[in-house]
DNA sequence: AAGACCTATGCAAGCGGCTGCTCAAATGGA
DNA sequence: TCCATTTGAGCAGCCGCTTGCATAGGTCTT
């Protein structure tokens, strides 16, 4: 808390200079020395102060972590803890702190950030969701202040590094299966338009009809918000048309088992009546009943991926904007059975 | 990025320590010399560099958050999330920043939090969980540094700050509550008998029974993972005993839904053939079928109170601990109905 | 043996902002 | 009008560490 570097250097009989190449591990400083110092060093129970260091070095060793809180981007999605978790495992490998940066709504947000960046608190930023129009994406570029994000920005998507799953080729592939498997009318809800994801998904989800020569109806398409009970009336409208769907591609396990809530209170049964498919494969898509066939994004992945990437482009600024893609897998559980085939009324 | 007091001093035609005067909003400066100055800063985008500040000020404005990812604490569990946006909330509005400490394991986390502590990286810490024997909080203590805990600590509870729900009525009301509408046989399941909350609503339901006049029989109380399948087989050999239970109190909404799925694959239905009461109160309770009956802790309290302790506590170091006891509200809703009334055998 | 070169350290100037102290100007009182 | 006060602003040292440059020995060359 106290023992400065100059003590160190006294007690050492070095100059502070010395002790503070000890530490850096510099070559040009002799093992004995070294020895010497870390010994005292030891002994005095010094630590460097990380401030000094960093007003110093012009640098942090801190990555800014923007993620949302407001409603419908939702942090008690198990999805952010995990990426989280991914992120941390990577920072701490790699010796970073991590700084958290959130809101509820945009604005505080956006405060945020540029209070990170003004203030060079961070020496980059990682945004976990990835929005249309983003105010926060705009200011980082245009400040030329290093950050990925997970998920696939909107726009100007080849300037900026980015981890990412093929959503589109997972909704793709996740809404072929039910096609595979017998349904014929599927269904898609989508959380948020705002939400590059939901967009990605809602896009594989057409390929996958059109492929399968299904025209794609627009009241087959829906969206209400990751969270909320509002998914409910929805659902309920959704499945009062006059054909409903036998198939549901849920873009969120969270929000596909608010679905099959409602749909149990309407006494429809999944997967008898109803077959649902649903991403992300968070833990309780394996714990809820039914178990849910869901797309394996690789959270964890994503995460460590996106630190990494983050930690070398601040290292060696110069590094062009790249885009990374984490691979999916599809998890084939109990919420999706074959349809019969129909019967010909 | 670039311009520092300096710049802004000379711009304005005074000298640095005035400008710096001027963001303190030192009443020795007139008000002219401020307004000019201002004008200066906004004019050339000034804004203090916060290390330098930080190195300067001997503080840091930053609270250290201490999370556990390993498996029985279990970030998945949408609790952390929910605290933290408490947590973030009072920060934000008292202009701190949070710095993340994480680790997967008992050591990975104590060194991240000695690294915070040594480095001097934040000025106070907050644990976001509570076990017995914890190294991370004999540590803080011994080194004095300011923190406080959100849950029970489990030693030396009147002399560190912290903030809880009182568990233990918790578990005496929502327990209460299953006797009262007419169950006899109600067991317990609940995470790691090394976390402090777990032991807290053991003793309440204890106590519920005890206060009912029912004798509690150890093969009534068991233990699981948070999360972990694991819960399947305890399930399983409380639901074979020859006097199965039709009450279960769960220490968390989480374990609970992984519970009522383990039931329903063994046709056990809840709530008509068992209730089913738990803890905590996140969105998926009120989302899951059934339903939960749980007890509301107010997550989002909790982290906001924790945060301004804790602040409160850094800001004037002299202040004694404090217990700060958020109040909780049990949530009836269906996964708990009454019993009718035993036939005579 | 003397200059050329290394090697291992030390020196000192920052990094950007804070703050105790000093000092000049302005104000007020008599 | 003159001196005591108050007010406003500047000076300079410091926070703890990093780093370019200088330097003192020591080792090689030739």
């Amino acid at each position: 808390m106290d023992v400065t570097i100059k003590d160190v250097a006294k007690a050492a009989g070095v100059a502070p200079s010395t002790v503070s190449r000890v530490i850096a591990d510099n070559p040009r400083i002799s093992p004995a020395t070294k020895r010497k110092v870390k010994r005292a060093m030891e002994e005095m129970g010094y630590h460097p102060n990380v401030t000094a260091r960093n007003l110093a070095s012009r640098k942090t060793k801190a990555l800014g972590v923007v993620l949302p809180f407001s409603a419908d981007k939702a942090l008690q999605n198990p999805f952010f803890p995990e990426v989280l978790r991914g992120i941390s495992s990577i920072a701490h490998d790699m010796d970073y702190s991590l700084v958290l940066c959130t809101g509820e709504t945009d604005e505080e947000m956006l405060e945020g950030v540029q209070r990170m960046v003004y203030s060079s608190q961070t020496d980059g930023i990682l945004l976990l969701y990835s929005q249309v129009r983003d105010p926060i994406q705009s200011f980082l570029l245009e400040q030329k202040f290093p950050f990925v994000v997970v998920g696939r920005p909107a726009e100007s998507g080849s300037e900026v590094t980015h981890v990412d799953n093929d959503n589109i080729q997972a909704s793709k592939d996740i809404t072929s299966h039910l096609l595979d498997i017998g349904h014929e009318r599927v269904a898609f809800i989508g959380g948020s338009r705002e939400l590059v994801v939901t967009l990605d998904r809602l896009q594989g989800y057409e390929r996958a009809l059109q492929q399968a020569g299904i025209s794609s109806s627009e009241s087959y398409k829906v969206h209400t918000e990751f969270l909320k009970s509002g998914g409910r009336s929805a659902v309920r409208e959704l499945m009062s048309l006059s054909e409903p769907p036998t198939g549901l591609v849920v873009a969120d396990d969270l929000m596909a088992i608010g679905v099959i809530s409602t749909l149990e209170e309407a006494g429809i049964h999944v997967p008898e009546d109803l077959s649902i498919v649903s991403f992300n494969n968070v833990y309780l898509a394996q714990v809820s009943r039914p178990a849910l066939t869901t797309v394996d994004v690789h959270i964890h992945d994503l995460g460590k991926e996106a630190a990494a990437c983050l930690i070398a482009h601040v290292q060696r600024r110069d590094q062009p904007a790249k885009r990374v893609i984490i691979p999916h897998k599809i998890e084939y559980r109990s919420s999706a059975i074959s349809r019969p085939a129909p019967s010909e009324v």
